[in-house]
DNA sequence: CCCCACATTTAGGTGTAACTAACTTTTCTT
DNA sequence: AAGAAAAGTTAGTTACACCTAAATGTGGGG
């Protein structure tokens, strides 16, 4: 099957919104940055292809075909990621936009080259896995740093945000994958958290704290 | 200015075709298996840019604009093609295809990164010069071992071809970049040239010649 | 110097994927 | 449960870049 670098688009889009559940059309059209009008369109044509089971006003999931070429598009991009960062020195907040843009068009060759070169790594420079060749992927921790307790200390795992001025502040507060904090206070008032990394101290709001995955114990 | 990759493309084949002379719109349309139709309304489009001077019926030239962008598209390709060969172990054969659609779509970032991770090369696997980023073409050979003469020995510096077949070919008889060929015989009525690779043999029709340029001695 | 073959352009049409505006369905609020 | 707000769909356009078929321009040979 030979889809359009859009149909692609879509497909990750849906996979990423659902995750198994149902994504709405709006959701969708905010995740691809286009008119709601448009995605209707597009999925009454991934419909037809059986890519997915679409209901008019209820929502849209992928099928089994659908969800295995959403998960070789990620691949590619989070390959291609991990690769920018391992091989190019990379830092973690530039890697999504050149990612985005190439993981239409490496060959399969390309890939195969870029995962054998890295050691078929099982996550990119965000902690996200990066599916198998035969469309696993490999376990993630959901853990979320948001509900972890006061007095708690937990390592990072997984940062699940491409946005590029989260991740460099991040960066810049020593907050990095593996890195482990020590939650020094609670405050749910101001909807922060404070924690130590090292021996220093950073705020983070609640809306941060909940793309932070983590796993319990340093 | 931000063009679609489409136009890149055209300007990249005027570029290759004219050389400072005139294409025309059949040698356009080949090159890029289109419909001549399809050419001169891709022209039309490129002049109303300044990106080509065109007049009807009498070809085409790059503008001083276009020649930029050709030149930086080229780039990209020729680098890719080199880091392709470098760092993954991609044969020459291979490069070309791969290359050919990542180059519209590498960030700025990206080319200076493999630019300077190569250390600025001046060719590509295929001895084709690569622009520099201030717009330069390094100098190459024009010499083809088409008119070089019984006897001579020569040194490859340049396949100009891009097609798999023929490269493949070239270098599974050790004719590759670099390689001292020595003129054995040239056979004007079947248009053969038989050379020798270090101690084997090789015959050579002239349309192959007439895409190694080489340089004189040994 | 005229005509013909070939090159090129024009005209009209296709498919993709976006958009806006107007309409329908669903969901929330009271 | 009614009506308003939100979400989603339909209809009609646009832009891009391709195509085929028909018309037109150009240059060389008789």
């Amino acid at each position: 099957m030979n889809l359009s670098q859009n149909m692609e688009d879509y497909l990750k889009a849906i996979f990423q919104i659902g995750h198994g559940e149902s994504a709405s059309t709006s959701e969708i059209a905010e995740r691809l940055s286009v008119n709601p009008a448009s995605v209707t369109g597009m999925l009454k044509k991934l419909a037809e292809l059986k890519l997915v089971e679409y209901v008019s006003y209820r929502g849209v999931t992928l099928t089994h075909a659908g969800r295995k070429i959403a998960l070789e598009v990620l691949r590619h991009h989070r390959l291609i990621e991990t690769y920018l960062a391992e091989a190019l020195g990379y830092e973690w907040d530039q890697v999504h936009d050149e990612a985005e843009r190439l993981e239409h068009h490496i060959s399969e060759e390309f890939e195969d080259r870029i995962a054998k070169m890295l050691g078929d790594p099982l996550y990119d420079p965000h902690g996200d896995p990066i599916p198998t060749k035969d469309g696993r992927l490999p376990p993630v921790s959901r853990e979320r740093l948001a509900d972890a307790n006061e007095g708690e200390t937990v390592t990072v795992r997984r940062v699940g945000s491409e946005d590029s001025t989260t991740l460099r502040f991040l960066k810049e507060h020593g907050i990095r994958l593996g890195a482990a904090l020590r939650i020094t206070k609670r405050d749910d008032r101001t909807h922060t958290i404070t924690v130590h990394v090292q021996r220093t101290r950073v705020d983070l709001s609640n809306d941060v704290c909940k793309i932070i995955f983590v796993e319990r114990g340093s």
